[in-house]
DNA sequence: TGGTGACGCGCACGAACTCT
DNA sequence: AGAGTTCGTGCGCGTCACCA
């Protein structure tokens, strides 16, 4: 379901890298009725953990009420607006993330068969899993070890929380995985993925090559229309955003370990333009080239 | 050498359609 | 019903010119 656009939040995730965000909402002092949460939509998955108070929270026009310890599970591009049930204090934590986030399990079978189909949107979890089955609740301790390691921030948290959170996909969709979905196998729902993988070693190890839409579209036998649309579904991204990903990563481990001016970077990772080379590189890392090698000088 | 503004064109995406 | 194609349209990518 697509909501109108002036519902939807531009939620700004941590890192194009690492694209999840934890949000700490403290609601002091709220009346019953009060608006906890205002109505909106994004495009990214999040979880809601209650943490004090009680409220009703609407998802896609259904309302759930959530005491201290329950979980909410938003789909990505639902709409969605919280409501106090009570008086006194309302606090709750939100992670936020993106399906892109787990792009690099992409040729993990195992991970397209039980956790991609989340991600992609073709199955959901239920919205408060432990109503449908409470077998799920000793996996929610997972998110809490989440919130704690945002909130800490030590070295490669990043890595922790993803891993977490990967863990906490997979065993959900053991839970709530329909049986004859995961007797099936991945073929049965992707027939392109083998095709796609293919495309994206290609690129992966070519990135520096000017590849348009067109000849992409062209390596998976597929028109561009719909290898767009392909493209999108599989990786949460674009075919030109993941095309940039790859290019700005190397470029930044090229800034810190070489000295060669960020001309010569450009070029290197296929940015003929170095103008055009420090824009995407500062939409993408949030910062410019030269800031990324001056900060690294610093460390 | 690196950063920013303006602008044209290719890309992304939704809708409607055909095909299997 | 799902896979794949076509088309219209708005937006953002990529380029050029210019400035610090």
């Amino acid at each position: 379901m697509t909501y109108p656009k002036e519902l939807w939040e531009d939620t700004v995730l941590e890192h194009a890298e690492y694209p999840f965000q934890l949000f700490q909402n403290r609601c002091a002092s709220a009346k019953t009725g009060d608006c906890i949460l205002y109505l909106h939509w994004h495009e990214h998955f999040e979880f809601l953990v209650m943490q004090t108070g009680s409220a009703v929270i609407h998802v896609d026009s259904r309302p759930y009420v959530v005491q201290p310890g329950d979980i909410i599970l938003i789909p990505a591009g639902s709409l969605h607006v919280g409501y106090s049930l009570g008086d006194g204090d309302v606090n709750y934590d939100c992670i936020v993330l993106n399906a892109s986030l787990f792009n690099d399990w992409l040729s993990d079978p195992v991970h397209a068969q039980y956790v991609a189909p989340y991600l992609e949107g073709r199955f959901q979890f239920p919205v408060k899993p432990a109503d449908q089955d409470e077998t799920c609740i000793p996996y929610y301790s997972l998110l809490d070890e989440i919130i704690q390691e945002f909130s800490a921030k030590a070295p490669a948290y990043q890595l922790v929380v993803k891993s977490k959170l990967h863990l906490f996909f997979t065993l959900m969709s053991r839970s709530f995985m329909p049986q004859q979905f995961a007797e099936q196998g991945e073929r049965a729902y992707f027939p392109n993925r083998e095709r796609f993988k293919q495309l994206i070693r290609q690129i992966e190890s070519r990135y520096a090559d000017k590849v348009t839409v067109e000849q992409a579209a062209k390596e998976v036998s597929l028109n561009p229309y719909y290898f767009c649309k392909l493209f999108k579904r599989l990786t949460g991204r674009t075919f030109v955003e993941y095309v940039n990903i790859l290019r700005m990563k190397e470029a930044k481990r090229l800034l810190k370990e070489s000295n060669d001016s960020i001309t010569e970077i450009a070029a290197r990772v296929g940015c003929e333009n170095p103008n055009y080379f420090t824009r995407i590189y500062k939409k993408y890392m949030g910062m410019t080239p030269s800031q990324t090698r001056k900060r690294d000088m610093i460390e």
